[in-house]
DNA sequence: AGCGCACCTGAACACCGTTCACCTGAACAG
DNA sequence: CTGTTCAGGTGAACGGTGTTCAGGTGCGCT
């Protein structure tokens, strides 16, 4: 007893890390916390808004400096760093364009068209990242090394193409057939 | 009765238009193909099934021309022509990164690592889009005409920035403070 | 001592996806 | 005409879900 909406969070991502977003029910976190599930509604009105409450801090320690792609490479690794997390964070409140945090402190080092159109890049690949090597734990899929590298390839592209080290900037005008 | 896998597929679609994808359960498609939701499982094993098979149905005649703005343009319209439509495309096993029908269709015309970019950024900015909009259709948020436009200028940034007539391509390199 | 309030209980409501044993009616082979 | 097969459907049930509500308990404050 006597939990604060601190630890209904926590508990919550500790669900979250454990059986993954689909088990995430409300009851298994009341569980987790030790309560009734009832008891969840004093702290958060919503599941949605304990899902935004998630995604807030699984990307709470961001860093956004001046460096876009070392900004985008952290974001990725936060959301890794959680089973599912990259799905809770697209799928809370995040994704009403301009009103998400990240999103304000990008646009505020760069076009803000482009911290736009990076922030959706970013989650949506690790979204994919997180999806394929779960269903390769599964074996469904057999793992694929290269989507790491990926990630960084597209992030060039997103950002102007500074291509990294030895790498064919191969992007054809319109190749005929 | 004598209801094949298209008409249930149909059914759903309208269900989904009408509903939301929130209330687009298998009873309510049942109900609205005219049969128990049981029976619904003799055309498909899944619901996650049925909902790949409405989102192939819903980017079923995109065209990928040579034009990859235009097909961005395209793929980006079917979406928004079904409510939730973006969500449901992005749910579905659509996101086995190389596994989706459109993104080998896209690779085929230009590099594998822009396509994928494309199609990431392209399904993520109209799910914002369509939230955005039934959000504003509820009456939550004021409504964003700027979207579309952030639509095309996010779609120039991927596609290398030759941006449209008369807009200013500023995207600052690391712009110190 | 007594009030307020944060926190919690326990039961209930209306749904959900899915499974199961069973039925129906048309098509087709002998 | 009989018999079998089988796509398609029924109706009940199982174990879950998010959420609500009336009520209870104990701490801190005045």
């Amino acid at each position: 007893m006597v939990n604060s909406l601190d630890d209904v969070v926590a508990g919550a991502l500790r669900v979250l890390d454990a059986f993954g977003l689909e088990f995430c029910s409300m009851r298994r976190v009341a569980a987790e916390v030790g309560v009734q599930p009832s008891a969840l509604y004093h702290h958060v009105p919503d599941k949605q808004t304990l899902l935004s409450l998630m995604a807030e801090r699984i990307v709470a320690d961001v860093e956004v400096g001046d460096d876009l792609a070392a900004a985008s490479h952290s974001l990725r690794g936060a959301m890794l760093a959680v089973r599912d997390g990259a799905d809770v964070v697209a799928t809370a409140a995040a994704f009403r364009l301009g009103h998400f945090a990240l999103e304000s402190a990008l646009a505020r080092r760069a076009d803000p068209d482009l911290a736009r159109t990076l922030l959706i890049y970013v989650v949506g690949h690790t979204q994919s990242t997180q999806l394929h090597r779960q269903a390769a734990a599964l074996g469904i899929v057999e793992p694929d090394p290269d989507l790491d590298a990926s990630f960084g390839r597209g992030l060039s592209i997103v950002l102007g193409a500074p291509v990294p080290p030895g790498r064919v900037a191969a992007r054809p005008e319109r190749t005929g057939a």
